[in-house]
DNA sequence: GAGCACTGC
């Protein structure tokens, strides 16, 4: 294994060497399996260099020859360009050239690029016009276990390419309580009621492999009894891990902003009152909304003497990797989004966690030495807990994942083979959306133009058809523009502690009073005009510059999409002044409608809103420029549960006769249970 | 009066 010794000379020091790595000495048999079996089920810890490694095993044993790309997913883009960046460094060769990436407006590869990293998400994009993806002769999928959709997806769809190329090779990486369920599902039949195709057998088709373990154990610890306020009994092991445990620094995992926030003032206080008794203390908080560069302050290296105490959410379970953590508390539970298919409501509510993300959590502290995990549960507790989190496709609106799939081909979405299939329900209230919206016809299939148009577009549902709705109204400029800006998913502003009244005074300068979506607009023709795209104009303006520059991007990419639909959009009557501004916003709002008609709502004397079936009392997000504002109808962009209230988010007034003027359908009276417009 | 985390050529 010469090679190894010989790559490993160009490791920065910072890296573990290729040779170090457990999983070098698997690699003979590692090829075999692959070799001899078209699937091959991975186990192996973070750290195991199955990411890095695997890919460079197959290289140099000739599966690129002929022309063929090694494919290997990632759920994030993020590791996708770290994984990418580094196997090239291994390899000797620059990012682009024999390995490359590619991720959403970043294309790292070229014709030479035979290891290509991609997310997952882009690879099923590429299955659009590629449909056996016949230009990979292995594909794997890394950080299987997590089960997003588009992983979910695309197991589903190797399962089904595999019949007709027996040759590609699947690798599957995966936690260990998972990897039967992946083998199962790829052995098991797709459709039992049909005659055996081949001559396979069930033993031909997979193997699990595990790789070896970390090198540093960790101690389990458990409550006695359970404790009644996991947040202060967190606080309390923070402050007697600092006084009785040897040097390290702490990963606390709590459910969200709020708690994070309380637990870092608290933590500073309690220390400060313990005085000088112990070493400094140094809590920080780690969550999305934090800006980059406050996200950032957790990977500095604490002052000589100074123990680091990081309070985060779920984001550093897998999407972030902090050395030097020696201790982690578990509070057990996370903040789970899921979705109801009666009310079409989303909620964010917490939830206990699995088994999975437990032993996950626990992972983090033996990154570099031994480490110890404090969880703020019974071992009791812990037995009963799920071995994993329901995967997200069977909690979440499949509009998107229906459109995607029959844009791939596959009609009869009930008889796709899911990996877990999701609950019918979800599955009827889907359809019942794409048909309202005209992307579905009678027979369910995909419509044309329409249909195709929005599943190419990366936007959900109501917002393709609301954008391709545009030109009719003569806004599509406009209308690119709140389509980027609303999928940045609330992003837009940031403030640190206290600049919150800062904030809103900014926000308010660019208010417009029909609603958040002309305010975004507004927002956006600020940065690109008098900003000059620069991030000063977002510091200045308490807008988050990351989220801003996205959105131009965003923007880019949607236009490109509609171009080639050969819809042109003419950004002249976008920058000039207009003559007649409150004619394009009423274009804007009745566009909106044609495109939200099922996301409409109407204000009720208290001040709250009932959506049309008329069931559920819905607020308007404090966030809102609807908060505290009289409206009458208002069609909204997103409603989430969290805690004891219904949220509806990014709301714009319009009339209730457009609703019958758009959506004739989905508004008809039929039955005492519809959706009449009163 | 307030939202976990991802993502799409």
């Amino acid at each position: 294994m010469a090679e190894f010794d010989l790559d490993s000379s160009f490791i920065p020091a910072l890296h573990k060497p290729a040779a170090l790595l457990p999983i070098a000495k698997h690699r003979e048999s590692l090829l075999y399996v692959i070799e001899t079996y078209p699937v091959t089920i991975v186990i192996g810890q973070t750290g195991s260099g199955k990411s890095t490694q695997i890919p460079q095993f197959l290289k140099s044993a000739g599966w690129c020859s002929d022309g063929k790309t090694i494919g290997v997913t990632q759920p994030r883009r993020v590791a996708v360009t770290t994984v990418a960046v580094r196997v090239a460094e291994e390899v000797g060769c620059e990012i682009g050239k024999e390995v490359g990436y590619s991720i959403r407006f970043e294309d790292i590869t070229s014709s030479a690029t035979r290891v290509k990293f991609l997310t997952d998400g882009l690879l099923i994009r590429e299955a659009l016009v590629d449909p056996l993806l016949s230009r990979y002769s292995v594909i794997m999928v890394d950080e299987a276990h997590e089960r997003s959709i588009s992983t979910d997806i695309l197991l589903g769809l190797l399962k089904k390419i595999r019949k007709k190329r027996p040759e590609l090779r699947i690798i599957i990486s995966s936690a260990t309580l998972q990897a039967e369920g992946f083998l199962k599902f790829f052995t098991r039949s797709s459709d039992e009621q049909a005659p055996k195709e081949d001559g396979e057998k069930k033993d031909d088709v997979g193997k699990i492999v595990s790789l070896e373990g970390r090198t540093y154990p960790i101690d389990v610890l458990y409550l006695e009894s359970p404790a009644d306020n996991y947040l202060e009994r967190a606080i309390d092991t923070v402050l007697d891990i600092h006084a009785q445990e040897g040097e390290g620094d702490i990963l606390v995992f709590l459910t969200g902003r709020e708690e994070i926030d309380h637990a870092v003032q608290a933590t500073s206080e309690r220390a400060a009152q313990a005085g000088s008794r112990y070493g400094a203390i140094q809590p920080l908080p780690l969550y999305a909304g934090l800006s980059t560069e406050q996200q950032m302050y957790v990977f500095d290296k604490p002052p000589e003497g100074t123990r680091k105490v990081i309070f985060s959410t779920n984001i550093a379970e897998a999407s972030v990797t902090i050395d030097g953590i020696v201790y982690v508390i578990d509070s057990g539970f996370v903040k789970l989004r899921a979705y109801s298919p009666m009310t079409g409501i989303e909620s964010l509510t917490a939830t206990p966690i699995s088994k999975a993300s437990a032993s996950q959590r626990a992972g983090r502290a033996g990154r570099t030495k031994p480490g110890k995990c404090f969880r703020l549960y019974t071992e009791q507790h812990f037995e009963g807990l799920a071995d994993a989190n329901a995967p997200e496709l069977q909690r979440s609106n499949l509009a998107p994942v229906i459109l995607q799939l029959k844009a791939l081909g596959i009609d009869n979405v009930v008889r796709f083979d899911f990996l877990s299939p999701p609950p019918s329900e979800l599955m009827s209230k889907a359809l019942e959306l794409l048909y309202a919206l005209g992307a579905l016809d009678e027979y369910a299939k995909l419509t044309r133009p329409l249909g195709f148009r929005m599943a190419e577009l990366a936007v959900e549902p109501m917002m393709a058809k609301t954008l391709l709705s545009a030109q009719s109204f003569s806004c599509l400029s406009e209308m690119l523009t709140i389509a980027a800006m609303t999928s940045l998913g609330g992003s837009v502003w940031f403030y640190h502690d206290g600049d919150q009244k800062r904030m809103e005074n900014s926000r308010r300068k660019f208010a417009v009073e029909e609603g958040d979506h002309l305010t975004l607009l507004n927002v956006y023709t600020a940065f690109v005009t008098r900003g000059n795209k620069e991030s000063r104009f977002c510091h200045d303006k308490n807008l988050n510059y990351k989220s801003m520059t996205r959105a131009v991007s965003i923007r880019g990419q949607l236009k490109r999409y509609l171009e080639r639909f050969n819809i042109v959009v003419d950004e002249s009557l976008a920058s000039q002044p207009k003559g007649d501004a409150s004619k394009t916003a009423e274009q804007i709002r009745r566009c909106l409608t044609s495109g939200y008609f099922a996301h409409a709502a109407r204000m009720q004397p208290d001040g709250t809103y009932r959506n049309v079936a008329g069931g559920t009392v819905l607020h308007a997000h404090p966030s809102s420029l609807m908060f505290n504002r009289k409206a009458d109808w208002v069609v909204f962009h997103e409603v989430m549960e969290t805690g004891e209230k219904t949220f509806i988010r990014d709301i714009t007034k319009i009339e209730k006769g457009w609703l019958l003027e758009y959506a004739p359908e989905f508004y008809k009276v039929t039955d005492t249970r519809s959706r009449e417009v009163v």
